[in-house]
DNA sequence: CACCATGTTCCTTG
DNA sequence: CCAAGGAACATGGT
């Protein structure tokens, strides 16, 4: 979503300035080595792999394009303001181009930018694309004795599933989150390689869980944002199966979401629509 | 003060 | 070597 917001508002455009405020960003590059790069450079064009956004950069001085890749961590907001816009407190890299500033916020500062491809380099498949294979997800699940939350969270295993879409597909799926990987049987792990592309999609559907204009939509009501244009903007109560709802009934069968602690993370479930 | 948070990486242990 | 668990990173909300 992000990506899909950026890419024509940055797509062609030529980088002027370059500013670092937080060091441990760029990690592990030097801020001289990224500044160098950049200045001067045209962004042809953004995509994105698991996490990760992809900056296709073409440097003023090389011929070859380089990859700027970009991770929100936790907390991480990308998005253009007015150059004569206040920077937010947590401003952790501005590029400016124009009349325009490109900011990437970061509260917790667990994000990153950088010219580092090792982080992408071990990503398991797309699971929309056609790379996501059943019979390789299985094979990798019956290797693994981790309770198959936590083995979902293993960017190796499926690119790009964090702890909310874990839970939600497992909910899909009808699996208990505790049960480990490699005693899932077929008709199991077929349930759950299809809930994995049925929650990721209808995700999309629903819109972005980050602020997309950030100028305009500068008011935070729930855990959740919505692109301007989803058609289910505003729908957000009804969006999410089990996560964040401890306590509450479940949509299907109004039994109590329970929240568990995984790996140190929480995972929420129904009891009774997910059974070991 | 306590505990919680959309994520990854490093260190230790087995 | 690998797998697994936990702490660390850093800041803010409740």
């Amino acid at each position: 979503m992000l990506v899909r917001h950026l890419r024509p508002l940055l797509r062609h455009k030529r980088i002027s300035s370059v500013e670092v405020r937080r060091l441990r960003i760029l990690r592990p590059i030097l801020a001289n080595t990224f500044r160098r790069t950049l200045i001067g450079a045209r962004i042809v064009t953004l995509r994105r792999r698991g996490k990760y956004l992809l900056f296709e950069i073409q440097p003023r001085a090389q011929k070859r394009p380089r990859i700027m890749l970009g991770h929100l961590g936790m907390t991480g907001r990308m998005y253009l303001l007015p150059k004569n816009a206040p920077l937010p407190k947590h401003a952790a890299v501005v590029l400016g181009f124009g009349d325009e500033r490109f900011i990437f916020e970061d509260t917790r500062y667990f994000g990153r930018l950088t010219f580092d491809a090792a982080a992408i380099q071990d990503l398991g498949p797309e699971p929309l694309s056609a790379d996501f294979n059943i019979g390789d997800f299985g094979a990798r699940l019956a290797r693994s004795v981790q309770p198959v939350k936590v083995k979902l969270l293993d960017q190796s295993l499926v690119a790009g599933i964090g702890n909310i879409y874990a839970c939600e597909a497992l909910f899909r799926a009808r699996i208990s989150p505790g049960v480990p990987a490699n005693r899932l049987n077929a008709e199991r792990v077929l349930r759950l390689w299809r809930s994995i592309r049925t929650t990721l999609t209808a995700a999309i559907q629903f819109g972005s869980t980050v602020p997309l204009d950030y100028a305009r939509t500068g008011k935070h009501g729930d855990l959740f944002y919505y692109g301007q244009t989803s058609e289910h903007a505003g729908n957000h109560e009804e969006r999410l199966w089990v996560y964040d709802r401890e306590g509450q009934p479940c949509r299907k069968c109004r039994t109590k979401i329970t929240r568990i602690v995984q790996a140190a993370r929480s995972t929420f479930y129904c009891p009774r629509c997910q059974r070991a």
